[in-house]
DNA sequence: GTATACATTCCACGATACGGAAATTTTAGC
DNA sequence: GCTAAAATTTCCGTATCGTGGAATGTATAC
């Protein structure tokens, strides 16, 4: 075993699994083990070790591996530790329901943020991060409007230590830029994805106070760059902002 | 390695998983390798590999062992290829309204149901199964409407393959029993699971039609039996029923 | 029907994963 | 604050496990 890597075999078969969970359409074995770099004796013998205990299948006819079901049973335990995100359902709805837009309930988390709930608009946009999904932290609103809570010193940490990913033309590109767009949230009081992570997709985000008066996690509306414009920018904001604060005082936060 | 046991440490580290995942609070590491059957330092190694991949956190301060966001994103990739589970959710919040109980949507998969989503009512009822849930598919309402399309053969392999669990007083025991309440279902169009998995719990529940004519996953509510009187059962089974139809439509299913 | 690709099984070998012991850190009790 | 107990982390010798290449079996494409 190679220094600090773990275990290697456990290793390889989460591997498997992201690389599954990454083909929404399954995929086949010697494919797999094409892109996991990987012996197809030793992808197969792997696989056939996570369909037994339900986190991969085989699906019949085709042959094509997909994510099992135990893989979904065990996720959700990730979303059922996050105590609000079922009583903040409704207040995604509103959110949908008032801007017609697709509403995301987002955490922090590494230097990601991960999506944990969806309530999407009619117009389905497959640009938009699913539940599961998930963007560095500062090419997204909902990333910008948790950390635009925290100290300079903790955001200058985060960027030392994750970087800036120029992902799209307008991502944030050096620190200074970051600095100023932090401050333009502080102003505001919500955060925007300006296109900073998929072209033609803007966000707008806001975020949900704990009791503690920390930034405990961020709501947001995503919608196509070509309705999104300043002005429904602007107007969208209040609506995030005003539905953040409904859903802070709910669950009982309280912002500092 | 033993005959047909997979890769030993795969295994493990998956068994952990789920282990993690039956404990929502976090579970301490000495008490996770007690529970595994495992040595402490065995359990710390395939934990901290897990945590490399994200599939699994400690967390600051108590250092208990929590499920990770890794394990929520893969898991999320099982739903993804259900493509009706997102269609789909309107109509469990239109049930959910017109009935004032929870309204879940799931397929079957081996021998047992799983909840792939699900709306809750205002009053949060633990005893129901969260999505990632599963239950016995002949204790199942959803599991009940599904194999009721099912030929008589097909039932009762699905019985000999994975036998009747006794799990409360009302639960069904014998393959007369099954053959009658099958008989039940497809004569009054709806499966009832009348506190058949848990003491206290009914649940009422409907097929929706795949466009092959195929049961392809089944709807439900589920309401404390106190509330769920013979009377309320019927009213709502025929809700149930009616909006299972319109999903089907809406889906482009038929019934056969 | 044949060639190719894919999936599955086998097996020799060496590297890895194991668990017990030891070391370190944390917690509980007084 | 001190001490004992518990929990966690690290170390290490050993033998079992996991590996990938080869062989075999099956499916697909032409």
């Amino acid at each position: 075993m190679s220094e600090n890597q773990g275990v290697q075999s456990v290793d390889r078969a989460l591997r498997l699994l992201e690389l599954l969970s990454a083909h929404d359409e399954g995929v086949k074995l010697t494919d797999l083990a094409r892109e996991a770099g990987l012996a197809t004796s030793t992808v197969h013998r792997l696989l056939t070790t996570l369909e037994m205990r339900g986190f991969a299948q085989a699906e019949a006819g085709s042959g094509r591996w997909h994510v099992g079901r135990r893989a979904f049973e065990v996720g959700s335990a990730f979303t059922r530790q996050h105590h609000f995100v079922a009583p903040a359902l409704p207040f995604l709805r509103r959110l949908r329901d008032r801007t017609h837009e697709t509403a995301n309930l987002g955490v922090i988390e590494g230097g990601e943020v991960v999506t944990l709930s969806q309530v999407e608009s009619r117009e389905i946009i497959r640009a938009i991060s699913p539940p599961g999904g998930r963007a560095p932290v500062l090419c997204s609103g909902m990333g910008k409007a948790i950390i635009a809570s925290w100290s300079d010193d903790a955001i200058d940490r985060l960027v030392a230590r994750y970087g800036l990913r120029k992902i799209t033309a307008r991502s944030l590109f050096s620190p200074e830029a970051v600095q100023h767009e932090i401050a333009e949230v502080r102003m505001r009081g919500f955060a925007v994805d300006d296109e900073e992570y998929v072209p033609g997709l803007r966000c707008v985000a806001a975020v949900v106070w704990s009791p503690q008066g920390e930034a405990a996690f961020a709501i947001s509306i995503s919608g196509l760059a070509t309705r999104m414009t300043p002005e429904r920018v602007t107007e969208c904001g209040g609506i995030v902002c005003e539905l953040a604060r409904e859903l802070t005082a709910k669950l009982g936060g309280r912002a500092p």
